[in-house]
DNA sequence: CTTATTAATTGATCTATGTCAATGGCTGGT
DNA sequence: ACCAGCCATTGACATAGATCAATTAATAAG
């Protein structure tokens, strides 16, 4: 399983295959059952995680008992809780499988060591976070000025096949929609 | 002028007076007039930009010719449009100063001069995109879960004093929600 | 100072979206 | 294969927030 991370990385960037060795050696796979949990709200996140395989969905619980699913993530994407993770703190999200996946974890400590030793991983890893920063600064933008439907347009033409991997409850919980909204978005869609 | 944006790098990490050299040697002043632009749709952003007085926001229009705030910025913080940055793409953003404003720009040529020189400030870069990633994850969990007066109360929580600096139209518009909505929510909040 | 703009407030509607409830279709577990 | 429990859909209705219009308050310009 840690092929596919090795071939992940080898497209971003150039590696020696000591040094994936040397990332092999700190990484960790984990195995999830659809529903299982990777991180639970109150628990402190301490990983940087790749999803090798299978969808995942982070996700906040509000004061009325609602979710509200802030990401998903699948293959060759990066998945956690960065606020957890940068400060110590308890998370305020949950994360959990919405597919049978696999996930592959290297413990902040262990990737600090990498990122130290490893110049293109440390590029790799900023460089994702800026993209990361666009997305959401691109989504809060889309929040703030658009309709349902067209925030339901443009996520469908971003995430293209993905979405039809997610169940719609949970596009709808994306988009700040009830599912009952985003059902007749959809039968007006289709016209 | 330089002398706050050094204040505040020497509050954040150690800088030796050689290296506070080099960085004032590639800094340029510019000021702004309130409601002038630092940047406009359509041209490319090319800087790192600190700003030592004053107060700007980032926004977008519309098809409909509907301005939406996505950012303020005021003192010591950093303000840019990293998308057109890091892909030297036109932007679909506008700057402008909320009040008169002194900002320090740095283009991205001098400025990964720097970060590759100076771990130090490489280091703190990076902390601050994390922490704003962070904040803009947390503003999309917002946007998601909370209705009109949830939003407004933690803006003031958060903005604290800045937010009586901002023409309430504008934080309106930040929240994504018209300027009579706000006014109401602000009426109902005296009681 | 005086006037011209722009911003904030308020009232009267309108509308997109939410809420509640019922139905039928899938799906997963036994 | 069967049942139980989600999930998507649909209808009827409620409501937060938008829109439009008028008034007042605050700022800016001459």
């Amino acid at each position: 399983m840690f092929t596919i991370f090795q071939n992940y990385l080898q497209s971003k960037a150039s590696f020696t295959s000591e040094q994936l060795e040397m990332i092999n050696a700190v990484s960790v796979i984990k195995k999830l059952r659809k529903n299982q949990y990777l991180l639970q709200e109150g628990d402190v996140w301490r990983y940087n995680a790749f999803v090798c395989q299978g969808c995942l969905r982070t996700y906040s619980i509000d004061e009325k008992g609602l979710e509200h699913v802030l990401n998903f993530a699948v293959e060759n994407w990066w998945i956690g809780d960065r606020e957890s993770l940068l400060n110590g703190t308890p998370s305020r999200f949950n994360i959990d499988a919405i597919e049978d996946s696999i996930v592959l974890l290297i413990t902040k400590e262990n990737f600090d060591m990498l990122t130290s030793k490893l110049p293109q991983l440390n590029d790799l890893v900023n460089l994702i976070l800026q993209r990361s920063f666009v997305a959401s600064q691109n989504r809060i933008n889309s929040n703030i000025s658009h309709t349902a439907e067209e925030k339901y347009k443009a996520f469908i033409e971003k995430y293209g096949p993905i979405s039809l991997r997610l169940p719609q409850h949970m596009i709808a919980s994306y988009l700040g929609i009830t599912p009952e909204t985003l059902s007749r978005v959809r039968k007006q869609l289709k016209k």
